[in-house]
RNA sequence: GGGUAGGUGGUCGAGUGGUUAAAGGCACCAGACUGUAAAUCUGGCCCGCUAACGCGGUACGUUGGUUCAAAUCCAACCCUGCCCA
């Protein structure tokens, strides 16, 4: 641990922030020559990890880089509420089990970015779990329904006459009381979260810490680029997903959106994303290569470069130049001989039901062998092996089963390469 | 507790007895165009049967009821907003 310019280290750690506050406190912070407790909290729930988490994961690997004392809050305290800023106020209480298989399956997507064995982590449940009802009531009266109401969401379902219920407005303030059980120095996460941390500064205050330093970090934007990634709104690329998958997942996203993303998703610096912006906008530099260099620098960093390589050149085969992937490319399935194309496209899940393949193969977006399927009853060759295709970008490789006579099989759907979107 | 307004398809939101699988927007899917995208245009967007015209089944908070016929009328119940206490 080497904290020896404050300076230096402010401003690297500054860097990219959406809200800091304040940058000052930072500096003094640093000075004193001390690591920092940072904290980070996340909800337990089993949610895949996407490039929008990557966001503030970055910037806590850089704290820990720095030598500071990074801790992960696991928020099982806090998920008996569920964070409001969802839609459902409800959810089922997650089991001890399904807490520790979620932590373990987020800790292994967010080891592709954090160095886990450096940070320590807690639950909230061991200090929220064992306030009493006399410091709760101590703790709620420290905030005003007006402040609590300041806060966007709550302010927007108020006034929009949707409900709120009471213990939501518990979250911000259990959120917050986590810092002040830690003493922490710093808190990340992020821009939406800024409430939350703010509340803990007074907080902290009232209780004679020093108010922590918040720090957030800019929100993604999903590929559809309206708004924020999120698993649920489909616009998202995870960090586990497969190479080929997320490469053409970013060579989606809108061409305003590419400057941004170089420096969210890619970590470029301010100015070179600023002059990249700049070049797309008066011509000097194609938004299309400019899209292709960035996914492939995304892929790369989850993947490895002969992964990112490899994604490339499949989205240009396949998409750009709509050749037919190869074989090995395409998911495989198994199916009866002179099976209908439409029961083969529900088997294989590209269409959700009979009527809507029907409707795929009405509107000429089914293709056999590179043959458009205009046959609405159209059923498969007796033998052999067929590439069958939905849109551009859907394949699956049918092959007829030998003997058999009756019904189509999903069994062998085995390729790492399935597109899987939306 | 009193008053009042509501609960409609993925979502928002029309619809107050049949012609309503339910207007319109958004989202989504496909086709054309393209640079992959955006924009634009076109078509689609509950399920099953049918080569097709069609036929049938489900669906408008829940459960019952009135009627030849209900998302629409009645009753009870559940849920939500607002106002008053």
């Amino acid at each position: 641990m080497a904290i020896v310019e404050p300076e230096l280290d402010a401003q690297a750690l500054v860097d990219g922030c959406a809200h800091v506050e304040t940058p000052a406190e930072l500096r003094a912070r640093l000075a004193r020559g001390l690591p920092l407790r940072v904290k980070f909290g996340v909800d337990p729930t089993g949610s895949e990890l996407h490039l929008g988490h990557a966001v503030v994961l970055h910037k806590m690997q850089q704290f820990v880089e720095a030598g500071h004392d990074v801790t992960l809050v696991i928020g099982d305290g806090t998920a008996l509420i569920g964070d409001p800023s969802g839609r459902n106020a409800s959810r089922p209480p997650l089991t001890a089990e399904l807490i520790a298989e979620n932590m373990r399956t987020y800790t292994e997507q967010a080891g592709k970015i954090l160095d886990l064995e450096r940070i320590t982590v807690r639950h909230n449940s061991e200090w929220l779990g064992v306030l009493d009802y006399g410091a709760l009531i101590k703790l709620m009266a420290q905030t005003t329904v007006a402040q609590m109401l300041s806060r966007e969401d709550f302010r927007r379902r108020f006034e929009s006459e949707t409900p709120i219920a009471l213990h939501e407005f518990l979250y911000p303030v259990a959120q917050a009381y986590d810092s002040v059980a830690l003493a922490c120095d710093v808190e990340l996460g992020g821009d939406d979260q800024l409430f939350n941390f703010l509340l803990a500064r007074t907080y902290q205050t009232n209780a004679g810490q020093l108010p922590q330093i918040c720090m957030t970090l800019p929100i993604l934007e999903g590929t559809d680029g309206k708004i924020r990634m999120g698993k649920s709104v489909g616009n998202y690329i995870a960090l586990v997903e497969p190479p080929r998958d997320q490469f053409g997942k970013a060579m989606r996203i809108p061409d305003e959106l590419i400057a941004r993303w170089a420096r969210l998703a890619d970590f470029r610096s301010q100015p070179e994303c600023d002059a990249l912006a700049r070049g797309i906008v008066d011509g000097s530099r194609s938004p299309l290569d400019e899209k292709k260099l960035l996914a492939e620098a995304i892929v790369r960093r989850y993947h490895g470069a002969a992964a990112a390589r490899d994604a490339c050149d499949f989205f240009e085969r396949t998409i750009q130049r709509k050749e037919q992937p190869a074989p090995e490319d395409m998911p495989e399935m198994e199916a009866a001989a002179a099976e209908k194309v439409v029961v083969i496209l529900v088997a294989a899940k590209l269409a959700d039901s009979k009527r809507a393949a029907q409707r795929l193969i009405a509107e000429g977006a089914v293709r056999l062998e590179g043959t458009v399927v205009t046959d609405p009853a159209a059923r498969l060759p007796d033998t052999g092996a067929f590439v069958l295709q939905v849109g551009s970008r859907r394949h699956i490789r049918i092959r007829i089963k030998a003997d058999s006579g009756s019904t189509a099989s999903v069994a062998a759907v085995k390729n790492p390469n399935e597109n899987n979107e939306r």
